[in-house]
RNA sequence: GGGGGUGUGCUUGAGCGGUCAAAAAGGGCAGACUGUAAAUCUGUUGGCUACGCCUACGGUGGUUCGAAUCCAUCCGCCCCCA
């Protein structure tokens, strides 16, 4: 079998890495416990995650043990790394909750059973921290002159934002992490984003000063899309992998409207095709390029939602822009009562009342620019009444725009 | 503790006491064009019982016929000194 680090560089996952000969052979020489810290301020991942959940699931196929950890004491603190603002600071509890959600959805990917891999909250860790203790012990080690040259920090002391001295100790606890996870799993390395390069390598330099033994760093390159957006931001707001607040269609659908440019690189992180697939798709162009995104779409739903929610909303993004009808199952439905249906409702009104307008006036402006339909007939006219009359079996279907349907059948 | 500065709509950022729902840019939304992509062009972008009304320029009071614009005070942030 082929190094995982080859796996990974071929794919681009690996940004920087504290010396790639050494972790290359790391890989090679023996089963390696690595690990990755998770956001813990929303109940669930969003797309933005994908890469290290993937790069961690591409490891552990190859027989590496991976840890997942939550920051339950860090999170609490907030990080300023490339931050313009400090983070919104949470309660334990919401963090704990935050956590069940967070590991339901790595679960998809990952194994973490406590034996082929975990799943920690460092609070656990942490909170029993002695003050006076850590500086003794932590503290001496830091230097703050380095500390302040990092970019993140260096940013905010230099805008008028100012930095904490809160905010300024996050990079030692993460730092902590990594030593706690080396003296008590093993753990070897650490993986994250690119813009953690700093925090990680100070727990690189926490562990040899302590332990003496090296540990590695690696970060992923930090994704953005060709149009410059971050990743898994729509207008619509993040793209998460729970299904209660990304459904499988619209994840599907996030992933089916991918830039062209992005595509063969978006197949490379986000799906486990051999790469002789990935290129091909890759190659392909203009109208061509459909395909590909088809098989990223259908790929990735496949891993977050399995292959029958997959299907299901491969089948409904077909028929919706295949020329056929929608598939009803897909659309978000609203019942409204029979009786207003038969008085008839502004159609003002009924665009606010299912969510394709935010306002009465964001309706009126979306009719009068041409942008709401009902059973694929445009309506201009703010005063149009729509009423039972419209119905077609018993619904109707909204549209705002392209793609925002919306389906109202009556009570 | 002392001194100076600053706080505007989703964001950045203009803003003479009336003509400011507030310039400009970005972003968003819609239309045209398209391939459910990109680019481009056009329109639009506080709310409402809608040619009028209401709510908004950090909070609260005040001056004024009239305040985002002036004053006081409080809060947040920034810079300098201690």
């Amino acid at each position: 079998m082929e190094n995982v680090f080859e796996t990974l560089k071929e794919r681009g996952f690996i940004q920087q890495c504290s010396n790639e000969e050494r972790v290359a052979n790391l890989f090679a020489e023996k089963q390696v416990t690595y690990y990755v810290g998770f956001d813990a301020t929303a109940v669930s991942l969003h797309v933005g995650s994908l890469v290290p959940i993937m790069a961690m699931a591409h490891l552990q196929r190859a027989g590496h043990t991976p840890i997942a950890i939550i920051g339950g004491g860090t999170t609490m603190i907030g990080d300023p790394t490339d931050k313009t603002e400090m983070r919104p600071m949470i309660s334990a509890e919401q963090i704990e909750a935050n956590g069940a959600g967070i590991l339901e959805q790595l679960q998809r990917y990952l194994k973490l059973d406590n034996r082929a891999g975990r799943f920690l909250n460092n609070a656990e860790w942490l909170l029993s921290l002695n003050y006076i203790e850590f500086l003794r012990d932590i503290g001496k080690h830091f230097r703050v002159n380095e500390m302040i040259r990092a970019e993140g920090y260096r940013q905010r002391l230099e805008r008028e934002m100012g930095l904490s001295f809160l905010e300024f100790n996050y990079q030692l606890l993460q730092a902590y992490d990594f030593l706690h996870l080396f003296q008590r799993y093993g753990c070897a390395l650490q993986l994250g984003g690119d813009d953690q390069w700093g925090n990680i390598l100070a727990g690189v330099e926490l562990v040899r000063r302590i332990e003496g033994k090296r540990v590695h760093a690696m970060t992923f390159p930090l994704l953005t899309t060709a149009g410059g957006a971050k990743m898994g931001k729509t207008a619509g707001g993040a793209v998460w992998l729970d299904a209660q607040r990304t459904s499988p269609y619209q994840f599907y659908q996030y992933w089916i409207n991918t830039d062209d440019r992005d595509v063969a690189r978006f197949l490379a992180y986000f799906t486990f095709l051999p790469m002789e697939e990935v290129r091909r798709l890759g190659r392909l162009k203009d109208e061509e390029s459909r395909e590909a995104k088809a098989v990223l779409a259908y790929e990735t739903t496949k891993l977050a939602h399995g292959a029958s929610e997959a299907d299901k909303a491969q089948a409904a993004s077909r028929t919706a822009f295949g020329g056929g009808g929608m598939d009803l199952e897909a659309i978000p439905t609203s019942a409204i009562a029979a009786n207003r249906l038969h008085t008839g409702i502004p159609i003002m009104e009924l665009f606010h009342e299912v969510g394709l307008a935010t306002s009465r006036s964001e309706a009126r402006r979306l009719i009068q620019q041409g942008g709401a339909y009902i059973n694929e007939k445009q309506y201009r006219a703010i005063d149009t009444v729509v009423d039972a009359k419209l119905l077609e079996e018993n619904a109707l279907l909204l549209r705002a725009g392209k793609k925002r349907y919306h389906r109202v059948v009556q009570k």
